[in-house]
RNA sequence: GGGCGAUUAGCUCAGCUGGUUCAGAGCACUUGGUUUACACCCAAGGGGUCGGGGGUUCGAACCCCUCAUCGCCCA
């Protein structure tokens, strides 16, 4: 079968990926060998692939597949999150376009749109991700709303209720006026925008007096139930026990006196606000002050808004503006810098808002996992993220769970009667009657007489537990999967959710496994543009991941997306770097069908030079080999590429390839050829986890293969040590190489005529390599000298000098120019070494080595000096 | 406002315990090349006061102080 001369990647990976779905290597089953773990971050389950996805995918896949090749029981668990807000969205949208709206609609019709919506939509991600190569055990997808997940969700929900974590409170929490539910603290950005501070002025009550206050928010000012003074703010000391009055709605309200107002802000009288500040909050319970809420749901104001009620906050704010004015109340408008905050899913401003929900104790529960990062039982990959994560969970706040939202597990608690108190919790709704009937002491009641609270739980109060309950380590907490793979071995996974998620995975295996969920955690960067922004539909500056595939090759894009992304370092994608990805692959395919287009002779012997290449490269590789090994352990997965990139492209294609190449049209003996394709063999398994189709391809090309024979499940390169003294004597051999390749350039010898060179060896460099020399070279003698000659070119590596006699004149004042400028360098770099060896509180203090080293540059660089000059007395 | 981190070649970044991995890599750039796998190629080459200033040390990209700029997280 002859080989293509174009590699077709689209083809070839589609062949490929169902071949090793067909044989079932992505599936792991617990058996004797030792396990190692992934569970996916699961996307959003109606969500499509982007650039993040990519970069987190393939580096799993990398870690996946490289664990199978060293044998481990690899398990790679993917799946979908249900994406609670997002989703909502979406099916809420839908409907309104089909002109159902979801107020009309009961839960369960609502739920039934909804799981529509995601058999229709979901899932389309995992698809992307096979033409990926994702090598995920896709037998053990899930998704958070499964029978089992939703029923973990449950058990743990009511066991943290027994256990007093989870309580029911009024608070001040984050709302989306936008998806009409709350959000938790995490969930909201803070964002610096240009806003006006507006000065305005308030009567006090009984007099011609006004005061000034200063704020943001003018609309909220019908909210306003006290004007806040600082006691200890002589400025206002005559306004103490007064009242002022507000403007528009004419509300009076008391001047009350607390250390908290800042007197440099504003004007130091503070607008006192409970219902819509937090801080307002914290002064209004402190003084018992009056809370009146001017907001409805959907951000537009209500009967407290007076003649401004049903419209929105933020056209009130203009219009209450104009209003004031017309009074002559404002007294100033200054523009101000402030932050605000913004949901995280759909980008409206957030309501401080008033309401009972649930939350769930944090500070207690966070203990062992903050102790288990600090101790590095789990450890945070780059370590800088270590004191971000120390940082947060110090000052962890209680997490609020509860969503004004039916896309989720509905939270089991059950209403009995109309007292804050009057509700259980429990796993079903029998259990919950059962419970009832104890709490209330009501014997009579039945499950008509319960309500179920119609919130859902935050999707994070899902996937917190993800690592246990994709394999049932929740409801069947001594299965025998969940003893075997957990604890997972490494997360992949964005450090922007670092809190969302990975914090909270951590705490909930210790509190359910009473073990950690993971041991390493990978935070890669976020992918930008080269522009350096985050790469976002609403800015449209993303490739669409499949199209750049079908251009690329997945293989290409593997490549590219891991070319430059260090650890914890953000990405500048940029499709060069694809291209660079093609590039490598189509090197790797041509250098194969160099190797296949060989005639081979069993009669004919091996060369010199094609033994010497093998001994080198075989040497070579180990040493590669062991540099790939500390680096996957510390996760430098680029380092670990560019370390296989040269190798491949430097040493095995410019370097050996070249040293093995038989004569036009000479056939290569048998024994050589078993020899490469050995070592070719060797080549494909480390560039298997970042390449891993083409390297298939080539592996099942080289000979027949049978399933339990493919490149996926055969074992990475045993490490045997390299020779450290053959790789420098070849370092060595290349720079004479690339001295006579400099040779020709200047000299415009062609590469077809052969030349003889001689040389000095001062260096008493071994002779082994003399035959790739040559054959590089194309040097027809090479001969051993003592004597300088005359009127040749030369140059020299270390103290060893080379001579190449040509035909013609030379130019010997360009050669005298050259030399003399050699000559004037390494005198200075002696001058610097004699320096430091003069001065004896070096040769004291540094240690020994160190002071051997420069002796020895010392004795090199006089050897040197001493044959420069020598050859510069032969040509005056 | 509090905390964390960064600043090294035109770009993206390595540089570990202060000294031979010490000023590096890849890309880009320049020059030359139709050598029997590859122009998605081959070969050679240029390019940096390691953000500024000060200090410690025999010795600093690396440690300390300070200033500047940028980024992230949290209020």
């Amino acid at each position: 079968m002859a080989l293509e001369a174009k590699y077709n990647a689209k083809s070839i990976e589609d062949k490929w990926y169902k071949y090793w779905m067909d044989n079932n290597y992505f599936h792991s089953e617990v058996d004797e060998r030792t396990p190692y773990t992934i569970v996916i971050p699961p996307p959003n389950v109606t969500g499509v692939l982007h650039m993040g996805h990519m970069l987190n995918n393939t580096l799993q896949d990398v870690l996946i597949r490289r664990a199978r090749l060293k044998g481990f029981n690899a398990c790679w668990v993917p799946g979908t999150d249900h994406a609670s807000i997002a989703t909502e969205a979406k099916v809420v949208a839908k409907l309104k376009a089909d002109g159902i709206d979801k107020a009309n609609l009961s839960r369960e019709e609502f739920l039934e749109h909804a799981w529509e919506w995601t058999h229709k939509h979901g899932g389309i991600i995992l698809e992307q991700l096979k033409k990926l190569g994702a090598s995920c055990d896709w037998e053990r997808t899930k998704f958070t709303m499964d029978d089992n997940m939703s029923a973990s969700v449950i058990k743990v929900f009511v066991d943290l209720y027994e256990k007093g974590n989870i309580y029911r409170g009024y608070r001040m929490v984050n709302w989306d006026p936008q998806a009409k539910t709350t959000l938790s603290d995490e969930e909201v950005i803070h964002e610096e925008k240009q806003g006006n501070l507006y000065y305005l002025n308030y009567k006090i009550e009984g007099s011609d007096e006004t005061l000034t206050i200063a704020t943001t928010r003018p609309e909220t000012i019908l909210g306003d139930t006290a004007i806040c003074i600082n006691p200890n703010d002589e400025r206002f000391t005559h306004l103490k026990g007064k009242k002022a009055i507000v403007p528009v709605c004419n509300r009076v309200i008391p001047i009350i006196e607390d250390e908290y107002v800042d007197v440099e802000f504003g004007t130091g009288c503070l607008k006192v606000t409970p219902a819509h500040d937090e801080n307002d909050k914290m002064l209004g319970d402190k003084h018992g002050l009056e809370v009146i809420d001017i907001l409805n749901d959907d951000g537009t104001l209500n009967s407290f808004g007076m003649h401004y009620e049903g419209k929105d906050r933020f056209v009130v704010r203009k219009e209450i503006v104009k209003e004031l004015e017309g009074m002559g109340v404002v007294l100033k408008i200054e523009t101000h810098m402030h932050k605000v905050g913004t949901s995280e899913r759909t980008g409206a401003v957030i309501e401080p808002k008033l309401s009972d929900q649930w939350f769930l104790k944090m500070k207690e529960l966070a203990q062992p996992a903050l102790d288990a990062v600090l101790e590095k039982d789990v450890k945070l990959v780059p370590e800088k993220f270590i004191n971000t994560y120390r940082h947060w969970m110090e000052n962890v706040r209680d997490w609020n769970i509860s969503r004004q939202l039916l896309w989720g597990q509905q939270i089991p608690a059950y209403f009995y009667g109309d007292g804050k108190e009057d509700f259980v919790v429990a796993e079903n709704l029998e259990a919950a009657v059962e419970k009832a009937r104890t709490k209330s002491g009501n014997a009579n009641l039945t499950t008509s007489d319960l309500t179920q609270d119609p919130d859902a739980l935050d999707t994070w109060f899902s996937s917190w537990l993800w690592p246990i309950s994709v394999f049932n380590g929740i409801l069947e907490p001594d299965n025998k999967e969940i003893n075997y793979y957990y604890p997972t071995n490494d997360l992949v996974t964005a450090p922007e959710i670092l809190f969302f998620w990975v914090a909270r995975m951590i705490i909930a295996g210790y509190e359910y496994r009473g073990e950690k969920p993971f041991t390493n955690v990978y935070l890669t960067g976020i992918v930008r543009d080269k522009q350096r922004r985050k790469m976002s539909k609403s800015l449209g500056n993303s490739p669409d991941p499949i199209k750049l595939m079908d251009k690329y090759g997945a293989d290409g894009v593997r490549v590219g997306m891991l070319l430059s992304s260090p650890a914890g370092n953000d990405l500048m994608f940029d499709e060069d770097l694809c291209k660079q990805g093609s590039g490598f692959v189509n090197k790797i395919w041509n250098a194969y069908r160099l190797i296949d287009g060989w005639e081979v002779s069993e009669t004919k012997e091996e060369t010199e030079t094609a033994g010497i290449a093998v001994k080198w490269y075989r040497s070579k590789f180990q040493k590669t080999l062991a540099e790939l090994e500390d680096q996957y352990s510390k996760y430098r997965i680029s380092d670990a590429l560019m370390s296989t990139y040269k190798l491949i492209w430097d040493d095995f294609c410019s370097w050996f390839l070249e040293m093995v190449k038989p004569g036009y049209q000479e056939p290569i003996s048998a024994k050589t050829y078993k020899e490469i394709i050995s070592i070719l063999e060797d080549n494909l398994k480390v560039l298997h986890p970042f390449v891993p189709f083409i390297s298939e391809e080539i592996w099942q090309h080289i000979s027949e293969r049978s399933a339990n024979e493919a490149l996926i499940v055969s074992k990475w390169p045993a490490s045997e040590g390299f020779d450290e003294q053959l790789n420098a004597e070849f370092d060595f051999a290349a720079e004479v190489v690339a001295g006579i390749r400099t040779i020709r350039k200047e000299k415009n010898i062609s590469f077809k005529d052969a030349i003889s060179m001689s040389v000095i060896n001062n260096e008493k460099a071994s002779e082994g390599f003399d035959v790739v020399i040559s054959k590089l070279g194309n040097i027809s003698q090479l001969d051993y000298i003592s004597e300088a000659i005359d009127g040749a070119l030369t140059f020299r590596v270390k103290s060893n000098e080379y001579f190449i006699p040509v035909a013609g004149a030379i130019d010997v004042e360009e050669e005298i120019a050259k030399l003399s400028e050699e000559l004037k360098y390494t005198e200075g770099f002696l001058k610097s070494v004699q320096g430091k060896l003069k001065n004896e509180r070096f040769v004291n203090n540094a240690p020994d080595q160190v002071v051997a080293i420069e002796r020895k540059k010392e004795a090199d660089a006089i050897a040197k000096i001493e044959m420069i000059k020598t050859s510069l007395a032969s040509l005056k």
